[in-house]
RNA sequence: CGCGGGAUGGAGCAGCUGGCAGCUCGUCGGGCUCAUAACCCGAAGGUCGGAGGUUCAAAUCCUCCUCCCGCAACCA
């Protein structure tokens, strides 16, 4: 009989950058649909991976002073272990460098070339001499500067191969509107029609301006280009191009290709436009979930910014990290991350509800029957009542889980958690001990608490993977008889298993909520440093500056080094007065300011148009930078740089005595 | 008109095909003592962003408006 089978692929990561939530979520969410699967008997399989191709790549290990191999094989090991300390599962973890990923994509290309759908064109682009990159039109602006450098971008042509996306439009479309999962959730799909129609362009997929890439085969020139190198990882890495396609006949086309938002367009045009040319089928479903948006702003400062998933790791443990994730991400939608969000929902949940359930149930087994698990008697309403909703969980669970809605599969394991501690109530377990009488009784309330349990371990084995084992070791269950999702059925419990008490699965974690003194009333709408987007899961480099974020900012607990007098002396600080100032249109944060430092003029942008309006600067007295080299800011010249504290929201330009007179010299 | 998301009790959210406004947390009051100061019960708290419209009936459909939030673009 052949075996259900279960393909999941996450995106492969772009390792210019380090590993944050966002990318725990995909790969985490992933790994928790993977073991749901397996215990539903499905024959699984789980691909992640790096991408580790393109110019960024390159830069970044010349900056290091590396090889491109080197540098990426160092990433590898990086990201590698992290998956490791989330307990991720993956079957392969594949590297566009690996020889088995370049032959599978020369051979897509060259299948598609030969069918006729790639041709040599000229690519136009405005290119930055000095930083070597293109920008897109949007990028350079009106005043085609460089959005790196500042300086003036030219355009460039240069020979590059064109796929055909175009010509697969409708057939596109076609098969998006017959397959109405294809994409998920539907806000996506709706998006992706609305895109596909307004006209699809055909894609450049190679490059002659660097080297570090996958050779087109008929063209050593040319290195392959994003996409295409980097999607057809999914097939590659099944064995498509290699004499073995075992994997590929037996796991392709994929169930669930997962990802974040961001990259949906390309997983659900792009990726399917290459397969329907190469002949391939498409995969069954796009899934694109939220963001991890940081919500720092209520994390007290002295903790700093906490999104390095090792660092939560090692201060909460992977299956609380784990089960924030796939608790407190919305389904498909962004969610906030908080270090007191996760605080909170460890003690809530885990703690109070799940762990002390567990305790609780464990510990009277051993107070009232001596550690061995009694057997089930007759049956009253509020048992049956139980029994039913544990099966309704079960069953409501499945549901969720199969649409990947981790949030709702656990709040109904919740459901199930939070019956059992009113049963307790109910049943009184206390006073039944007392009556020698009621010592049936008693065991059968101990062995529905015993048993709903077990079920809503189980359920929650898919998330929290190393949990199951240390209750089995408390409440006596054997772990085989509790691994499938049909032995969730009820009463898989075993009058006269030894239950015994342990350590506490989940202790509540006590911190000061609100350190008293420095209560600076945050505003909720913090601007970037604090309130920073973290792109779930980018793939590839969709663009030429991902991933370049700097991450927190404005965190006065960080000193620079020591530096010498004469190296502060080179810093040419003067007394400026503005003589004129304005907004810059089309800018909302930026003011340009005429201001006079003794007898020259100048021009400054400064970045305080939301805090000062151009009225108020009109005749102060400010300190410059007055040996700052010019940049463009906005198209507009910056001759220097003004001086202003900052802290948070707030920000004060610094300013001087009316009688000081212009030009004077400040240190 | 750059792209997208949102506005529902203190906070975070459900409310898909229109019909008594729900959930979780928090707050207040009570109960219990098996348990990780945990657990259980009850209560307070909302003119569902605004204005029109459709309808016997709208948070839910239509129109317009306002305001937020991401991304992008410029904090020299």
């Amino acid at each position: 009989m052949e075996k259900k089978r279960f393909y999941i692929t996450t995106p492969i990561y772009y390792p210019s950058a380090k590993a944050h939530i966002g990318h725990g979520l995909t790969t985490v969410t992933a790994d928790a649909m993977i073991r749901f699967k397996k215990m539903q008997g499905f024959e699984t399989r789980f691909l992640t991976g790096m991408d580790e191709h393109g110019q960024k790549i390159e830069k970044a290990a010349v900056a290091a002073g590396k090889t491109p191999q080197q540098h990426v094989d160092d990433m590898a090991a990086l990201w590698k272990n992290l998956w490791k300390q989330l307990m991720i599962e993956y079957d392969d973890f594949i590297r566009t460098t690996e020889p088995r990923h370049i032959k599978a994509v020369q051979k897509i290309f060259q299948t598609i070339y030969d069918k006729g759908d790639i041709y040599l064109s000229k690519y136009q682009g405005w290119y930055c001499v000095s930083c070597e990159t293109y920008f897109t039109e949007r990028n350079v602006g009106e005043e085609h500067i460089c959005p790196d450098c500042g300086k003036p971008v030219e355009v460039i042509e240069e020979e590059s191969y064109f796929f055909k996306m175009s010509r697969y439009q409708d057939q596109l479309l076609a098969y998006i509107e017959a397959h109405p999962d294809f994409i998920q959730p539907v806000t996506r799909r709706n998006e992706m029609i609305n895109f596909i129609k307004s006209g699809l362009e055909d894609l450049c997929i190679s490059r002659t301006s660097f080297d570090w890439g996958i050779p087109v085969p008929i063209n050593g020139k040319h290195v392959i280009y994003v996409w295409f190198d980097a999607l057809t990882n999914y097939i590659s890495a099944l064995g498509y191009g290699s004499p073995d396609t075992g994997l590929y006949d037996k796991f392709w086309p994929a169930d669930v290709h997962l990802m974040a938002k961001d990259i949906i367009r390309f997983h659900s045009v792009i990726w399917p436009a290459i397969l329907m040319a190469a002949g391939l089928p498409l995969p069954k479903k796009v899934f694109g979930h939220g963001w991890v948006l940081l919500d720092s702003g209520k994390m007290s400062k002295s903790k700093g910014n906490v999104v390095d998933p090792l660092v939560l790791i090692e201060k909460y443990g992977t299956a609380a990290v784990r089960y924030f994730l796939l608790r407190d991400i919305p389904c498909g939608q962004d969610g906030y991350y908080s270090e007191t969000a996760l605080v909170h929902r460890i003690n809530v949940d885990l703690a109070n509800d799940y762990g002390n359930l567990v305790s609780r149930t464990v510990a009277m087994i051993e107070k009232y029957f001596g550690g061995l698990a009694p057997a089930c008697g007759s049956l009253e309403a509020v048992d049956r009542e139980l029994e039913d909703l544990a099966a309704a969980v079960v069953a409501e669970a499945a549901d969720f889980m199969e649409k990947l809605d981790f949030p709702n599969a656990l709040a109904a394991a919740f459901k199930l958690i939070g019956r059992a501690n009113k049963y307790i109530d109910e049943t009184m377990p206390w006073a039944l001990a007392k009556d020698k009488e009621k010592e049936e009784r008693l065991g059968t309330v101990m062995f529905h608490l015993l048993e709903s349990v077990r079920i809503a371990t189980m359920l929650l084995g898919p998330v929290m993977p190393d949990l199951p084992a240390k209750v089995w070791s408390q409440t006596g269950h054997r772990p085989e008889e509790c691994r499938f999702w049909e032995q969730l059925s009820w009463g898989g419990t075993k009058p006269g298993q030894r239950v015994r008490k342990g350590p506490g699965l989940f202790p509540r974690i006590d911190w000061e909520e609100d350190e008293g003194p420095a209560k600076e009333q945050r505003p909720q709408s913090v601007k970037s440093g604090t309130k920073e987007n973290q792109a779930g899961a980018g793939a590839a480099a969709v663009n030429e500056k991902q991933g370049e974020k700097a991450p927190a900012q404005g965190n006065t607990d960080e000193h620079k080094p020591q530096i010498e007098y004469d190296t502060f002396a080179q810093v040419e600080l003067r007394v400026a007065q503005v003589l004129a100032c304005e907004r810059i249109p089309k800018a909302d944060k930026l003011l340009r300011l005429e201001i006079a430092i003794g007898e020259e003029r100048r021009q400054l942008v400064a970045g305080i148009a939301q805090h000062y309006t151009p009225e108020e600067m009109v005749g102060k007295k400010i300190a410059v930078v007055a040996n700052l080299k010019p940049a463009k800011l906005r198209g507009v010249e910056s001759q220097g740089m003004l001086l202003a504290a900052s802290e948070g929201e707030r920000l004060a330009v610094i300013t001087l005595p009316e009688d000081m007179p212009c030009g004077a010299r400040i240190k």
